[in-house]
DNA sequence: AAGTGCCAAATTTTT
DNA sequence: TTTGGCACTT
């Protein structure tokens, strides 16, 4: 089973210890969760101690006589299932120990692996994450003829996610393309057809997505009554933290567990449900009482978390909510300090203003763990990431892409995903695609050849080879007679494939290998603690590491910067919201509806992180992707609150002198450019000619800060222009 | 067929 | 900062 019991002792630092003590069991809040039979549906409002019903559950049903094993907790995140069973440690000793417990997608892995056959797959599937989806489809894509030229088409990624939440939302994808993406209507039955040369790639060559791993779990509750049998009949008491987060599937599994006990409790609040582009459904909550008759529905209302200013705000957050089943929290907490509102000139002021708090706060005595910058999109903190970096601050940043999503990674991992299943044309190609001299017609050549064969190693090793890359290939099939020699140690398998590796590596990645190494030996440490390939391969794919430079922070006493989304269920003294500003948060698509009430939702998740003081903050002017400025207003979700719930700080950064000049970051790309000719903006002014290699002849309007031109084409109109890419020459 | 260099466009959230 | 497409060279 997923074994999160190993990893709970090395993570004790980073927990702020719960003291709880059996007596506590006693509290009336808590005896209603302790000691009824049947199902239960605790609602609770956010810092009221969710997590730790769950605990006394369990330390309640040990106490019962209960055996460990036979009690399956299910979470969200691994961080939570770990953070919840190291809790319970403190309580139960080491009898939790064996409580069973992790994420509904790590369950279904090992599931799935055990009792797969059943459903008449092998259990040698390759797990498969977003970007191996977008890269299947890209493929079949141009197979099918799709995309290309025709701009209309939806990227990869948009394909992706509409095919994964049809299965989230349980729909079909001819209705949901109707229902939220009417615009591409016309193109239905290209998408049908691409999703059915998606299922079949994934099925001929043992993929699975996150996606299958939940609706195969189902399937063998729901369709196989022996495996349900066996599954169901092992845990007798099922909890799931987080209900809310949790989409029809889960909620049909969890029916399907219980089927003949219904020994299930889950914890929710319906006001911190963000998750529903996964399909996550927060009328589950509401559904609960209704799939589980005789449900005890418990409230929780008090907050244990936040003082009264904070909670009034919060408050007020979700009292606008179009819909909402809740309660309403309340403190016993001092504390008078209200939250703060600040609008910076731009994105350089508000992180000057967050730089300067916190230097405030950390002389005031504040840890700075204790504080936490939190926003919308992974890309709101860049501003920010280089102020702090450049007055000297150490941060931890969340959220964004994960170690196992670079191309370094992937490449290794490659290596090791075909040891243990040899028909996973994915990693194949990658392998093939290193060599010199093989693109991508060879690559799928070799591949083909190589996954129809009866032994997948010897026809690499077979393969009539052409002049160029006869020497890649042969060392490459030396690779793997190596790695399958003897019995080998995931670790020392690593070894080998990083000695091959190393030249291609430092060859591709020329410029930054370096930084890059220090991944590759990151994993090799984690490596060495696997005694099974299969499994450690399944880790890195549904909990991928860490980058290094987390690993690193999360030992230290750091300012924590994050997006809410992994922000979730985690809690700061001091915290501030950046970014609130329209068209970033809301995000510029979810301004209306449904989308709208999400971020809304997003939005008293990041306020409920803070315990004593809470600032939120907006740029009035930001920097588009096309290096254009645009004037922006506050959120309109800001705008909405009473305005007695909070404080406004004046924008005190304003008084010098037009024009700017702003401190410029000099990338290495910058100096570069800056080396040739290249003309910088002062070379410009309103009036004068230009010429432009494909636009030809203009003349320049307006000059943009810090460095766009606006120019008027003869023949091509008007086109703003980077100053330091458009390849301009002055008439 | 494969590799290289250049330009312009895009950039949600996650198991 | 990264990526995808295109045109050009090997």
């Amino acid at each position: 089973m997923v074994s999160v019991m190993n990893e709970i002792n090395h993570n004790n630092h980073q927990n702020k210890g719960m003291t709880v003590s059996l007596q506590d069991l006693n509290e009336p809040q808590y005896q209603a969760v302790t000691t009824t039979e049947g199902p239960v549906l605790v609602i609770a409002g956010a810092g009221s101690g969710k997590t730790r019903t769950l605990v006394y559950r369990v330390a309640h049903l040990l106490a019962q006589g209960v055996h460990p094993e036979s009690i399956l907790l299910l979470t969200f995140t691994r961080k939570a299932a770990q953070e919840m069973l190291w809790r319970a440690g403190i309580l139960l000793n080491d009898s939790c120990k064996r409580v069973v417990g992790g994420t509904f997608h790590g369950v279904a892995n090992t599931l799935l692996r055990r009792y797969g056959s059943y459903l008449g797959f092998s259990s040698n599937f390759t797990i498969i994450d977003r970007s191996d989806a977008e890269g299947i489809v890209n493929l079949l894509k141009s197979s099918l003829g799709l995309g290309g030229k025709n701009k209309q088409f939806p990227t990869k990624r948009v394909i992706v996610n509409m095919i994964s939440g049809a299965v989230n939302k349980s729909i079909e994808l001819e209705s949901l393309i109707h229902e939220q993406y009417g615009h591409l209507s016309e193109h239905v039955d290209d998408i049908l057809s691409l999703r059915t040369s998606y299922e079949e790639f994934k099925f001929n060559h043992g993929l699975m997505d996150y996606d299958d791993l939940l609706v195969n779990w189902k399937r063998l509750l729901a369709e196989v009554p022996e495996a349900r049998e066996i599954i169901s009949g092992n845990f007798k008491y099922i909890m799931v933290d987080e209900y809310q987060d949790t989409n029809l599937i889960q909620a049909d599994i969890i029916r399907l567990m219980a089927y003949n006990h219904d020994n299930v409790m889950v914890v929710g609040d319906d006001s911190q449900s963000i998750y529903s582009f996964r399909g996550a459904d927060f009328y589950n909550i509401m559904r609960f009482p209704k799939i589980f008759e005789e449900t005890t529905i418990v409230k929780l209302e008090e907050n244990y978390r936040s003082t009264q200013p904070i909670l009034s705000l919060t408050n007020d957050i979700i009292r606008n909510a179009t819909e909402k089943y809740t309660k309403s929290l309340f403190t016993s907490i001092e504390g008078d300090k209200k939250p703060k509102v600040y609008g910076a000139r731009d994105e350089l002021a508000e992180a000057r203003f967050i730089c300067k708090k916190i230097t405030e706060f950390y002389e005031g005595g504040t840890e700075v763990k204790e504080i936490a910058v939190l926003f919308r999109s992974g890309f709101h903190s860049y501003k920010l990431e280089i102020e702090l970096a450049s007055n000297g601050f150490d941060f931890e940043k969340r959220g964004g892409l994960k170690l196992t999503e670079s191309a370094h990674m992937k490449d290794v991992l490659s290596f090791l995903r075909v040891l243990e299943n040899p028909i996973d044309n994915l990693s194949w190609n990658r392998i093939l695609l290193q060599l010199d001299k093989v693109g991508p017609k060879t690559a799928q050549k070799i591949t083909q050849a190589i996954i129809n064969a009866e032994d997948p190693f010897q026809a690499l090793a077979e393969y009539p080879v052409g002049k160029a890359w006869e020497k890649g290939l042969k060392s490459l099939a030396g690779l793997f007679e190596d790695l399958r020699a003897k019995e080998l140690s995931p670790a020392m398998l690593y070894e080998i494939v990083l000695d091959y590796y190393q030249p291609f590596f430092e060859q591709i990645y020329r410029d930054d290998y370096p930084k890059r190494q220090k991944d590759l030996e990151q994993l090799k440490a984690i490596i060495s603690s696997y005694e099974d390939l299969q499994t450690f391969i399944d880790d890195t794919a549904l909990d991928p590491p860490e980058t290094s430079a987390a690993v690193h922070a999360a030992v230290e006493d750091k300012l924590v910067l994050s997006t809410i989304h992994s922000a979730k269920g985690l809690e700061w003294d001091v915290v501030f919201v950046i970014g609130l500003a329209d068209g970033r948060f809301p995000h510029a698509s979810a301004e209306l509806g449904a989308q709208r009430e999400e971020e809304r939702r997003l939005l008293y998740v990041a306020a409920t992180r803070a315990k004593k003081r809470l600032y939120l903050t907006y740029p009035r002017e930001l920097m588009t992707p096309d290096r254009q400025f645009r004037r922006v207003g506050m959120s309109s979700l800001l705008s909405e609150l009473r305005p007695g719930l909070f404080e406004r700080i004046e924008d005190t950064s304003q008084g010098f002198s037009f024009p700017t000049t702003r401190p410029e970051t000099i990338s290495v790309s910058t100096v570069k450019r800056r080396k040739g000719k290249r003309l910088s903006l002062r070379d410009f002014s309103v009036g004068c000619r230009v010429d432009h290699p494909f636009f030809g002849e203009g003349e320049v309007r307006k000059i943009v800060q810090p460095s766009t031109l606006e120019i008027a084409f003869n023949r091509h109109g008007v086109k703003s222009l980077h100053v330091d890419y458009a390849k301009l020459k002055l008439l």
